[in-house]
DNA sequence: TATCTTAAGATGCATATACAAGTCAAGAGC
DNA sequence: GCTCTTGACTTGTATATGCATCTTAAGATA
């Protein structure tokens, strides 16, 4: 007798890696925010007010790169960063490029807003341990860039370059 | 003589949690949504799907928390599913619950989307490796629920409950 | 039973995210 | 110098996400 349109084979969803990944982020991230609700940004926005500061002046594109986010993502992030006045962006230049920079007033903002993700990041580490995350970090930051390159495998830097044209 | 506004201390923000998991489920995210493209369903909509699938009937506030997506969040995203008929949507019962559950279409996207989320998760694992990537797995849906704990406390399940009012 | 409280969900609002396609000028080739 | 290509960014469109707040009827209570 057919076994009732033969139920759907289910076994192994529950380890989706977009669905693991990303209900994890959902939950910490709520840490975040709301320890810094009160500094007036969110963890994203810290992100990349952190990302700006560290590496500036630095091209939308090269900062998407870095943070991993899409470019067209980030222009609409820094549409909202820019309104509020936290950072500068630049007009073209050279290869077409548009540079970042923090304002003084995204540095101030930054400054509040440090003791508050401080706290919430050390009750985060505290809880589950500084060396455990210290390694799961590291492990996340790998991955991140293994997706990316099987999704756009890297041009092969490893190669040789050619010497003549 | 002042050190110029003491630049800002940035030590320890690249250990950010919400970045660090954010990161990595935005880069995995598109691993399984370009999979999943042909199947005119998204990774997260794949994940909803499985959810009711393997729990049906069930409420959308019990789904959020095993989701562990905000049920605000889930009602949108069940309008969608509910729009291409994928899903059915009960009228409130008790407790005033809705009960959700799969449809024939659901059914037959699920089983359409199947082949190609496990070739991307096939290719995903296969690439970190199974063991590692199941160990991981594990830690990232305990950690999930650390979170969760910290933001909401669970009621003492543990305390005896009060005899008197 | 009439009210009162409360819990499940829905809505308003705002941000996050990215694919496909568009813009537009810098740099290449003639 | 004049096209032509290309690459950096932007726009159109759509979904994902969640806080604050509202709605509403179920269950409690007088």
């Amino acid at each position: 007798m057919k076994e009732n349109s033969a139920k759907l084979d289910l076994t192994g969803t529950g380890h989706c890696g977009s669905f693991n990944f990303r209900r994890t982020a959902r939950a910490v991230t709520r840490l975040y925010d709301a320890a810094l609700q009160e500094s007036g940004i969110r963890s994203t926005q810290f992100a990349i007010l952190v990302g700006i500061a560290k590496t500036q002046p630095v091209a939308i594109g090269k900062l998407g790169e870095v943070l991993v986010v899409d470019a067209t993502t980030l222009t609409r992030s820094l549409r909202l960063l820019k309104k509020e006045g936290l950072v500068a962006i630049s007009n073209r230049s050279t290869m077409r490029q548009r540079f970042l920079t923090i304002t003084p007033k995204g540095e101030s903002t930054l400054a509040r807003s440090l003791p508050a993700w401080r706290a919430a990041h050390e009750r985060f580490v505290a809880t589950i341990g500084t060396a455990y995350w210290g390694d799961l970090r590291n492990e996340l930051e790998r991955l991140a860039h293994v997706a990316v390159d099987l999704e756009n495998p890297p041009k092969e830097t490893s190669a040789p370059a050619p010497i003549h044209s």
